[in-house]
DNA sequence: TTATTTATTGCATATAAATGCATTATTTTC
DNA sequence: GAAAATAATGCATTTATATGCAATAAATAA
């Protein structure tokens, strides 16, 4: 009997049974114990099934549920994004750009800021939709779906007419000689837009963005107000940074 | 029986009964408290359930999660979106407004319609980027928090330059006389430049919403193409609506 | 073809996991 | 506070798993 023939029969068992059983398998099948542990090990690795003590389950279903966003590094993204709390004023007009770090700190914002806020990502306007005291612009135009943020001229048209006090800008990577750049064209000319419009420019991002490069320039060092990372303002892996005269949360 | 198909007993009976109880359980496997015991733990340290003493609960609702929409009915709203999906066709141009209906119906859409869809609805947009052949806008604005949804000038402008094959329009109240009525002034505004922008109106509600009115009006009967209740088109409570001249589905 | 490599399988052994029991600790109830 | 119920802990036993090894089968190269 191929081992082909012996999945599909595991797997039509598992599908028949909700389960199977390593010994069962063995028996059924005539072969060894050791055999079908590999055989279920192999399926698991390829999350055809999952393989626990005795036997092996149908994989639960993935939550299929766009809504929920999984953050990866959550707690080094709070931190990081907590420092960034003390640049919140009220009566601020805010601009923020997509990604998940400023969807962190979005959800960190304090319930009591009164501010205006204009953002052109799905999540982070779902997440500030809660704040009671913002009032909150969504930026419209096509989607760009994986990112779930808006993107084309539609949105340069408004980011260039707002008047903004600061903006809080994701990094896809950052280096001393480029400064910002991003994976896609579309959003790096909407970051562009951002940085103009705005007179304090604010960028978080974790360490490991440090000194690596995208193919679309934002801006360079000059043009950024503050960055913001885990790392202590005072690390020398910050030096070159600080000698440019960025300040560094 | 496998540790796996415990804990999913366990949590079945956790469902249903709101509560389980170690002994019963120990008696109802024929198993140790003990292993129970660990069960119960290992699922509580996985914040499956709660352990208490003597057993377990149900974890508390977090719901602290601004992604997760609770649709109420949700399996009637299906079966009545279910019936408005002969209404989509590739390359059509679509206008979606918010509520909960379309929301089910968003979900529904198949994976294979090629078609164009604006909304200034966040979680319709959220759960239509999931999808892989829908060229989805969303149209910008001011959001009208707690529905989620943009209103205001912008949103008019944009949908009033829209020229649409379809809309699906979600309704807060429909009765003979005055049509479709809303609850606020700005939604209503929007939803009669929608109906301007379409050619092809369809509403779809659950049959509560009918003879029942709200402040705003939208639109009459007559500007309404097709409506979808989970009734049957031949019910006697929609006789008044078909002779409207309407097409009930 | 023959020689060589690569996969597959079963077995032996060491390791790990699961379970129940006895004992002790803790919590609840009265 | 005392009695009863429930939990936690260590330990022994059973069962399952991983791993290296050898035998065999299959594929590939010469």
């Amino acid at each position: 009997m191929l081992k082909a023939e012996r999945h599909k029969y595991i797997m039509t068992k598992l599908i028949e049974d909700q389960k199977v059983v390593t010994t069962d398998l063995a028996l059924a099948l005539d072969l060894s114990e050791d055999t079908i542990r590999r055989d279920l090990n192999e399926l698991d690795s390829k999350k055809l099934l999952e393989k626990v003590y005795g036997g092996a389950v149908q994989v639960k279903e993935k939550s299929a549920n766009v809504f929920d966003i999984a953050i990866t590094a959550e707690e080094q993204k709070k931190q990081i994004v907590s420092k960034a709390l003390s640049l919140l004023h009220d009566d601020q007009v805010i601009i923020m750009s997509g990604g998940s770090t400023n969807l962190v700190f979005a959800k960190l914002i304090p319930a009591d800021l009164k501010a205006t806020i204009y953002t052109y990502s799905l999540p982070i306007a779902m997440q500030l939709s809660q704040h009671p005291n913002i009032d909150l612009i969504f930026i419209g135009g096509k989607m760009q779906k994986n990112a779930m943020v808006t993107i084309g001229m539609d949105v340069i048209q408004v980011v260039s007419k707002i008047k903004a006090d600061i903006c809080f800008i994701g990094a896809s990577s950052i280096n001393i000689k480029q400064g910002l750049t991003e994976v896609g064209y579309e959003i790096s000319i909407v970051k562009k837009a951002m940085i103009e419009a705005s007179d304090r420019v604010v960028s978080m991002f974790a360490s490991n963005k440090l000194n690596t490069k995208m193919p679309h320039g934002v801006c360079d060092l000059t043009q950024l107000d503050t960055i913001v990372t885990e790392l202590d303002p005072e690390d020398e892996r910050l030096d070159e940074y600080r000698k440019s005269g960025v300040f560094i949360l």
